[in-house]
DNA sequence: CGGGACTTTGATCTACCTCAACCGCGGTGG
DNA sequence: CCACCGCGGTTGAGGTAGATCAAAGTCCCG
């Protein structure tokens, strides 16, 4: 359980550009490898955290993929984000000071874990590290409304191809290919994420693969027209590339 | 336009509880009194800011209320929340130092501009207020985690009751009647906000009305079974009272 | 090789949308 | 002062996207 003498190093993090290290100073992130200490691994289907944990520290992935989600009153949940590595988990228990939501690992995971308590008192030594937990802050909040926007007015077919568009995108941003990926979630999941039900993602991608739009074998998933998906999902974005 | 002398007082401000200057000492609200110089006020229909407008200030309500919106790639709009007295607004705008969503005022309405490059800087020496600030941001996440489980799961009347619960209780925790309001937006904003239409909105109000619920008079509204609507709304809360 | 979980596909059903008409009210101008 | 207009809200009839129910098919792991 314990292993305090290989210290994470946050310098040779492979997603060190998209983590809590962005934008600060060499000595400024060793103070912050001082307090991540520790990491964790998970296994599939392992819980970060429950909802009603005590909140105490913050996630950083490492390697392998979550799925987020709150519980309604009566026992339905709905998936809020599927978080990447680099990303932070756990932002939404600060206040009320327990978790309102879960996290569950979609496959073989590991994390950094932040004690909040100390990466405060950080932050309000290192301005830049403050800078970046509000930016990390803004940033979600502003995911969030787009999924709003998603749920709220789009189709079945425009949700699932903006969240093809999505995932893509986060890929290629940490360098792997944004054309071809395997998911680490499973129908259903995409399903609640979406709003919809899995029989209908299931048919959707078959639409999708029918239409020359993707290929697509169980979870790997290859994108064949990018800008016709793009079309499709209202977001008249990934041009010119 | 500008309005120096009257500085704004945060201690004698109706709000106070609810806002930025919450667990702050005497001394440190003081403080932040020095860099909210200035107010605004608007007319029903005024922006108080712009998507894509340059992010440079966070907004507290003073009085009033505001319906927040994003902009989707072909045009129409997505409420993301509506906004009452005591919160506040652009927290979104941080990263990326554009606006992504829009701010409207649904009346009459006032706001503090809380330059943020100041408040920032005072969070940084004052704790206090770091936490606050990390607590409206992380209030804001579990609430918009809320109203995806409302668009993702519910039916058209669990999200109508839920919405109507949530404003009372928001006017009932500022000292006003949690049983008579008067709704300051339009039946279409309602509709927007829930991912629905504003016919649908219509015939619930009508339905709840006919099922003894809530007495609706156009925009007033009188909750006379909050019982019976937080079982409809799928929340076992409000009870006890 | 077997069992269970995940996925696909089909047939039917329904909650909500769409289209359309009507009502009520506040403002505006003659 | 009243007729008119326009916007917001209500109500009705009919259509449809996506849910639900049901049954194979497929993959994966022991």
């Amino acid at each position: 359980m314990k292993n305090p003498s290989p210290a994470v190093s946050c310098g040779s993090c492979s997603v060190r550009k998209l983590c809590l290290p962005t934008g600060l100073a060499d000595e400024e992130v060793e103070q912050l490898e001082q307090i991540t200490r520790n990491k964790k691994t998970l296994k599939t289907g392992d819980l970060l955290f429950r909802a009603g944990d005590p909140f105490s520290c913050l996630y950083a992935i490492r390697s392998g993929s979550f799925k987020s989600a709150v519980i309604g009153a009566d026992g339905d949940s709905q998936i809020t984000h599927f978080a990447l590595p680099g990303e932070l988990l756990g932002l939404d228990g600060y206040s009320g000071s327990e978790h309102p939501s879960y996290a569950e690992a979609l496959e073989d995971s590991s994390v950094c874990i932040l004690p909040f308590t100390q990466l405060e008192g950080l932050a309000q030594k290192v301005p830049a590290l403050q800078k970046q937990i509000y930016t990390i802050f803004s940033e979600e909040l502003k995911q969030e409304n787009d999924v709003l926007l998603l749920l709220g007015k789009r189709s079945a077919e425009m949700r699932l191809a903006a969240l093809l568009l999505n995932i893509s995108s986060r890929y290629a941003r940490r360098g792997y290919s944004a054309c071809e990926f395997v998911l680490s979630m499973a129908r259903m999941d995409i399903a609640n994420y979406l709003g919809l039900t899995a029989e209908t993602v299931s048919r959707l991608f078959s639409r999708f693969q029918k239409q020359g739009l993707i290929d697509v074998r169980g979870r790997a998933v290859a994108i064949i027209d990018l800008v016709a998906l793009s079309e499709l999902a209202g977001t008249h974005c990934s041009y010119e590339s």
